[in-house]
DNA sequence: CGAATAGTGTCTCTCAGACAATATTGC
DNA sequence: GCAATATTGTCTGAGAGACACTATTCG
């Protein structure tokens, strides 16, 4: 809004003129969001099957409209929590960007605020009571073609930026549950990289971060194929890594 | 948006049901935008006063609305050129979030699309047929509590985005102009980031970067209070700096 | 020549990447 | 013991930061 004198300078009448497309052309706002996780070692992504109009049968986004009375960040939690019973404290939530091109949406002009999450495995997504969810499904698996409106776009946006988040956050901490082994994390880098990393380095690297990982006084769990047992760990408070955990450069 | 299906399942009647706010409420969306440069050395944001309510008086990021048929860069691209004369191409512009905090303006529900652009130094900014410039003001001169609406939070994200995006990519030399020195680039930095760095250290890292800098076969400039001429560069296509650039750190 | 700025060389320390070696479990 | 995974150690090369030194201009 805002620094713009002629065009807003109507003060308490403008709802009233608000068809007027010369003083204030009105938008639908919604949020999407980019749920991800890692299930199975897959970098997985939750998107719902369209029902209806338009795009019906399409995959989408989980995503719906913000209210009257709620500021952006707080529809995207509510979304979360409806679509997966996260609680948004339990999982990373940031904004992913606007979306708003006029022909996004052929019904009317609508401006997305997308969402990026990462969160731990969880059991199902929920059968929402308006979304017919299909689940996760693996990102290398999405057919991006395939995807409603604009979906594929904002798709490969939240990718990207998860994927460079790791470098240089410790987010990855995100993708797994409160306590971990150093191998759990380390599955989360290869499947969102999809480059396999050295163990030795990598528990070097993480163990000598100051304040990415926390040691749980706890004993080891089990392994699942024998094994030595890992110790455990829960996140540290850090919020950057300095200096990042470079991905294996292309090639 | 979308992927909501009770709630959007109204076709083409809803423009004419926008008014009832339980089918789709109707917001305004803006642009605003942190126009951000490095004049005489200092760190500088481009900041309007209002002459209308409301904040009148009180300085504000340059913005107006989206037009129906216009999508989200198309309107800061418009809003660049007639705040500054700037054509979108000669400037780095990239979106920065969308802000939309229910009272973030008293007079309705607005979603503004707060987008960022480095220029180079500018001669002054045009004084827009709308807008009363007051021009460039240094980032550390700005009394946040002096700003209308949110936008002393969104400057804030802009100043950090552009402090954090000069360490992993080229776009300091969006500061700068066609053809610039070594020690511009250097200013650049040290303006932005508030911390002198070793000129020759940085020499050594910026013409080592490949595709960083990309030697200008003319001769050199003259130097202003004397001192050996330096060489003249030209923006390289790299879009991202391996390994980064750090800041020095704190303390 | 002296002042000022541009640019190169050198040294040290940190760290990433490769990979050997050791530790601890289940079978 | 053997297989499997965890964790530590060692070596090497790239690169950052500190800083001496050379190069080129003006006055």
């Amino acid at each position: 809004m805002n620094g713009c004198s002629a065009e807003d300078s109507h003060g308490e009448a403008m709802w009233l003129a608000s068809y007027d497309p010369a003083t204030f052309p009105p938008f639908a706002v919604t949020v999407d969001m980019v749920l991800l996780t890692v299930r199975d070692g897959a970098f997985s992504v939750l998107l719902a099957e369209r029902d209806t109009h338009p795009y019906r049968g399409r995959l989408s986004l989980p995503g719906g409209f913000v209210r009257p009375d709620e500021n952006l960040d707080g529809a995207a939690h509510r979304r979360l929590e409806r679509e997966t019973g996260v609680h948004p404290h339990e999982a990373h939530v940031e904004q992913l960007g606007a979306f708003g091109a006029p022909d996004r949406d052929p019904r009317m002009r609508v401006v997305s605020v997308a969402y990026l999450v990462f969160a731990p495995d969880l059991p199902a997504p929920l059968p929402g009571a308006r979304t017919r969810s299909v689940g996760w499904v693996a990102v290398d698996d999405v057919r991006h073609e395939e995807l409603a409106f604009d979906h594929a776009t904002v798709l490969a946006a939240g990718v990207e930026r998860a994927r460079a988040k790791l470098e240089y956050t410790p987010l990855a901490a995100a993708f797994v549950g409160q306590q971990f082994t150093v191998a759990d994390l380390r599955h989360v880098y290869e499947s969102v990289w999809g480059h396999p990393l050295d163990p030795r380095n990598f528990h070097r690297k993480v163990t000598g971060t100051p304040g990415f990982l926390v040691p749980v006084g706890r004993p080891a769990p089990v392994g699942p194929e024998g094994g030595r047992p890992a110790a455990l760990f829960r996140r540290g408070t850090a919020v950057a890594l300095r200096p990042a955990m470079l991905r294996p450069r292309r090639g």
